[in-house]
DNA sequence: GTGAACATGTAACAAGTTACATGATTGA
DNA sequence: TCAATCATGTAACTTGTTACATGTTCAC
């Protein structure tokens, strides 16, 4: 999925600036699974206004540059449709965390303590966001969206808080070289 | 993290091909969480030997190309250690699956169904290969690693069996306008 | 005899990020 | 007075993916 089609999306559910677009892809509901700057944004809006996907109303404003408020259009919403209706890729999911926790052997326990604790505060900060975006309601489908990242966050959150210790027992046989390649469908 | 760091960390449990990082990446203990293309892997790994990061000794074969056998070395793990130290940036998530979800207003409710059940599909499939490899065990540290994967899988899991329905119940009265932006933080 | 697995490598391309440029207002 | 928020936009740069090139063996 590209930036054209997310911002669609968000003008489906109101018209908005770029500057919105980007913040409520930042602090918004919808932060957990979503992602774009400003480089991809205003190029995508201007690209699209000129294809007749958007169309935009400019307010002046005083030392700010002019407000560009953009909507979708019923072209613009065909085009959603249709790249919505394409099969949806796999998710993905890419941690840094994971990857330091993996190799947790090669560094002093001290830092991974402390990695391991941050990490679980980060999540907490998020995990009571998302409940109190969920508390503010919404319609079906953010529902469904925030009440997922959730349940998702509580699990992970619950899976450190419950098992970070594993990372310090010291069962140090260094790192197994037998078990690293298999898959379970071999 | 750069797929540099990540066939460091590779080799760092065992001597590896460029082919064998890749399958490992690709349907080993980890896939949930790590990614890279063998366009990335063999440039990184030839530019690593270069820099002394990594050795390799070659073994002809038959008709297919000499099979290079890539160790790491000590200024290979002392990079690893290096890249490791600096903080972890956040998770990222990315969901197509979820911006249909969200937008499932616009699509025929049985193709929402479809979406829908395809994605449990491939979830339930995935966390089963991932117990399959817990079972198999290995070190503290992949251990944790791929409990965290399953305990994510199965909250996900959980949920789209649970609430899956929410995006069928006929409260039509079309997307909410008022609450998109709004973030806990505001 | 057809496709998958094995095995390496490159070049063109895609997509997006970062950093910069500009500048008023507002709150700490 | 210093940082943050509001507001748009561009250009250079990163990073990685896709597709191609090559060729054998093995299983169905």
């Amino acid at each position: 999925m590209n930036v054209r089609t997310l911002c669609l999306g968000i003008l489906q559910f109101s018209e908005a600036t770029g500057y919105e677009i980007k913040k409520s892809v930042e602090n918004g509901m919808f932060n957990h699974f979503i992602e774009a700057s400003y480089g991809s944004i205003y190029p995508a809006l201007t690209r699209m206004a000129e294809e007749g996907l958007v169309t935009f109303r400019e307010e002046a404003q005083n030392g700010k540059p002019d407000k560009k408020i953009y909507s979708i259009t019923a072209a613009g919403r065909a085009e959603l449709v249709r790249a919505l209706s394409t099969a949806p890729r796999g998710d993905k999911f890419k941690s840094e965390f994971l990857f330091v926790m993996l190799l947790a052997d090669l560094l002093p326990k001290p830092h991974i303590a402390a990695v391991l604790h941050q990490r679980t505060e980060e999540m907490r900060a998020e995990l009571e966001a998302m409940r109190a975006c969920a508390a503010q309601g919404g319609h079906n489908g953010s529902q469904f969206v925030v009440g997922y990242g959730a349940a998702i966050f509580e699990a992970g959150l619950r899976y450190l808080e419950e098992n970070g210790h594993m990372l310090f027992s010291t069962d140090d046989a260094g790192v197994d070289r037998s078990t690293l390649n298999t898959s379970a469908a071999e």
